[in-house]
DNA sequence: TCATAATCAGACCGAACGGTCGGTTTTCCA
DNA sequence: TGGAAAACCGACCGTTCGGTCTGATTATGA
C-alpha cells in the first residue's frame, strides 16, 4: 500500500479498454476499424482512449496481444491432462468446438492481421509472425514429444505436419466463416484427426481409417 | 459500324482501370485501398474514374472479378491435356509454381476479400462467396469425375476432398505470405499431393506414401 | 481532510476521405 | 471536316479521419 499501488484505477479501465477494442479490430480490420467505433465500443471518449494509448496503431497492436493471449490460454487448458499425441488431437478438436463461443469475435485474429497487415502494416504484420511462429512451435514440439515417445514413426516430419494441421484448420476457418457454415471446419478437423491418428504405432507404415 | 460501336475508347480505359486497380484493392484491402491511391495507380483522375464507376465499391467489385477471371483462366489452362484425378493434381501443383508469377499481386483475391469482407461488405462477400463456391465445385466436380472413371474408390466424398484440399492450400498461402516463405506452400502441396495419390486405384484401402 | 496527481470528457485541429460537377479536350461518325 | 457525344480533368464539397489539448473531475496517499 505505502509502496506503488499497482491495482491503480486507470490500470482497469486501460485493460478493458483492450477487451472491447479487440473483437472491433478483429472483426472490422486495422484499416476499417475508427476511432468512433472504439470510442463507442469502449464506453470511454477519445481523449481518455488517448490517455492510455499513444496511437490507434498501438492501440491495436495490443488489443491484438491480448486477443492473442486469450487464445493461448484456450489451447493451453484444452490440453490439460493429456499426453503426447493426444495433445494435439486435443488441439484439433477444440478448435472445432470454438462455433458457438468464440474466444475473440470475428474469427482467427492471427489469420485476420496476417491477411490484412502482410502488405500495409509491419508492426501488425511483424506481432501476427510472432504469434503464428510460436503456434507453430507449440504443435511442432508436441509432434516431437510424440516421436520421442515411440507413438509414431521417424518418418514423420514435425514442422511439415504442423504446416499442415495449421494450414487446413486456419483455411476450413475461413470458408466456415464466408459460408457461414461450420461443415467446412468440421470437415477439416475431422480430416486432420483422421491423418494424425493414421500416423499412430506403425513406423514405417500407414494404417486404415476410421469413419467420415 | 453504323449500329452501336462496342469498341469506344472509354471502353479500353474502363479495363484500363480494372487491371491496375485489381491489385492496389489485393494488397492494400477494400478499407486499405484510397482513391488517391487508386488515381496514381491508374494514371486516371478521380473524375475519370467515377466516370466509369459508380462508386469505390463497385470499382471494387469489378476489379475483384476481373482478378477472378484471370485465375479461372490460370486454372483452366493448367487442366488441358489431363484428365480424372491428373486434373486435380495439375492444380494443386500449379497452386504451388505461382510463387514468383503470381496472377495478381497480394496473394489470392478470394481469401482476401473473405477475410475482410465477412463482417464488413455484404457485397463483396456475396461476391467472394460465389467465387469460392465455383472453385469448390470445380474441386467436388473432378473427384465426381475420377471416380466415375474408376480411378478411386466410393468411399471419398467429393465435397470433403475439396474442403481440405481449398482450406490447406488458402492457409498455406497464408503462412508463406506471412513468413516471405514459399516453403509452407510446397510443403502443403506435396502432402496434397500424396494424399490425393494415396487414393488412386484402392477402392477400399489406403496406399503407400511418397517421399519426405 | 486536503492537496496533488491521475484520469477523463469533449471541443477542436488539419488532413484526407469518398464523391460531385462544370468545363475542356478528345473521339467518332455523318 | 464539322459538330455532337463521349471521355476526362481537377477544383471543390461536406464529412470523417486520427490525433491534440485544456479544463473539469475523480481517485489517492500523507
Amino acid at each position: 500500500m505505502t509502496t506503488t499501488n499497482r491495482l491503480r484505477k486507470g490500470e482497469a479501465t486501460r485493460r478493458m479498454i483492450l477487451e472491447r477494442a479487440a473483437p472491433v479490430f478483429n472483426q472490422r480490420g486495422y484499416a476499417g476499424a475508427s476511432m468512433s467505433e472504439l470510442v463507442e465500443a469502449t464506453g470511454i471518449e477519445k481523449g481518455g482512449i488517448y490517455n492510455h494509448f499513444g496511437s490507434k496503431e498501438q492501440l491495436a497492436v495490443e488489443a491484438f496481444d491480448y486477443a492473442i493471449s486469450l487464445i493461448v490460454d484456450g489451447y493451453a487448458s484444452a490440453q490439460e491432462g493429456k499426453v503426447g499425441l493426444d495433445r494435439l488431437v486435443a488441439i484439433i478438436q477444440v478448435f472445432g468446438d470454438w462455433s458457438g463461443h468464440p474466444i475473440v469475435e470475428g474469427g482467427c485474429p492471427i489469420m485476420n492481421t496476417a491477411i490484412e497487415a502482410d502488405d500495409t502494416n509491419p508492426a501488425l504484420a511483424a506481432r501476427a509472425r510472432a504469434a503464428m511462429h510460436s503456434w507453430h512451435r507449440l504443435i511442432g514440439s508436441i509432434v516431437k514429444d510424440a516421436k520421442a515417445r515411440g507413438e509414431i514413426g521417424d518418418g514423420v516430419d514435425p514442422y511439415e505436419l504442423a504446416t499442415v494441421v495449421t494450414s487446413t484448420l486456419e483455411g476450413s476457418l475461413m470458408l466456415s466463416r464466408l459460408f457461414h457454415d461450420p461443415a467446412y471446419k468440421h470437415r477439416a478437423v475431422a480430416s486432420l484427426t483422421d491423418h494424425v491418428e493414421s500416423l499412430r504405432r506403425s513406423p514405417r507404415q500407414r494404417k486404415g481409417r476410421g469413419t467420415r
